[in-house]
DNA sequence: CGCGTGATTGAAACCCTTCAAGTTTAGTGG
DNA sequence: CCACTAAACTTGAAGGGTTTCAATCACGCG
């Protein structure tokens, strides 16, 4: 588990003078399983690093139904992007679904990165077009794939998430109900699936 | 409709001379109605600008069905962010859906205009963010809302498209069948509902 | 014209949801 | 460490929103 420090040289390349300078300031904390870091409506400015954890980004629509926008284990960054950078209030809640330890990044530390670095610079718009690739995959499956097709993809795609995240929160990031979910490991079961050797 | 010199002058803030450096040199074409920028499985890693017409990038899954991804009208950049940025096969077809004019940007492009500009790495920044903010709100409809609300949703975040493209154009993005789509606008009509006049 | 593509409409089928109940699991206090 | 409770997961039956397939209609373009 790489503090924010230690993954910013090693992802991006950035210097140890220059990731000390960046890092220099930042405040941390401990978020607990079940806490908030922002809510619908609030103005979160902050984007987050996940040091140790697992946060998870949610909206909640009028019939009261959580909709799971994004998990964000360690080494993730999760941000409230309306507020962070379009200063709006926020689209959705960011909550702690284990205890948590957390970086926050002041609106403008992605200014100083890019000031300092081109190799900052070149890692941050890679991350991003990254980010973008994968919510296009996950359109494209929410467009066409069945519910049975999107879970194959969730565990073959995140793992580590399968075991880690209740399961009623797997059916809710996949856009069906947990008891579509159970039914579809039902299926699956009957089917002589085993999860994990591929 | 803006060239992508004045695009960027407008958007970004760049300076007239700076404008002029990053854009010497740059390809254009025309793009007829039905012709390809790119297709599946072929490696792409040019970025397209919009000038003039309107672009559309889709899936094509195992049954043959279309899924598209996105819109490109005038002022829009659209790319095959796998090739691009991570050198490997498309995910899909770019395909002009009215004759087009477009600038090529070269990999290389993005790299240059940052280090030329602070505001244009702001202001790339920006976009990149506001591009993810979109998907994660399409992401949002496709996890919850009915296809009426999506279509509700569609012709209020489009009203242009609405009028340019084919209705099952529309009913591929919105994750659902054109006679599905059909279904929706009727009953629409039936509860009076006129588009345009909020 | 007339052909082809796009849009509409109907009936049957299907996937998934809803609601309600039961079962298992996990956490907490005695 | 067990007992108890709440939350998570499962299972069943009924219902709803969409799809599928097929036929029909409307329109633009050669």
């Amino acid at each position: 588990m790489p503090t924010f420090d230690q993954h910013l040289q090693e992802k991006t390349g950035i210097s140890p003078e220059n990731a000390a300078i960046l890092t220099e300031g930042l405040r941390t904390g401990l978020i607990k399983k079940g806490e908030f870091l922002s809510r619908q409506g609030d103005v979160c400015d902050y984007t987050f690093f996940v040091e140790t954890g697992l946060l998870r980004a949610y909206t909640l629509d009028e019939q009261g139904k959580e909709h799971i926008i994004q998990f964000a284990p360690e080494g993730w960054l999760i941000s409230d992007r309306s507020s962070a950078y379009f200063n709006e209030p926020s689209d959705f809640f960011i909550e702690a679904i284990e205890d948590s330890e957390v970086v926050f990044l002041d609106p403008a530390f992605n200014d100083r990165a890019s000031a300092i670095s081109t190799n900052y610079r070149h890692f941050n718009n890679l991350a991003l077009q990254n980010h973008i690739r994968h919510l296009q995959k996950r359109i494209n499956l929410l467009l066409g794939a069945t519910a049975e097709a999107r879970y194959l993809d969730f565990i073959k795609t995140y793992p580590d998430l399968t075991l880690r995240v209740p399961q009623w929160m797997i059916a809710s990031f996949l856009g069906i109900t947990p008891e579509g979910l159970s039914r579809v490991r039902k299926e699956l079961a009957r089917k002589n699936f085993k999860p994990g050797r591929s």
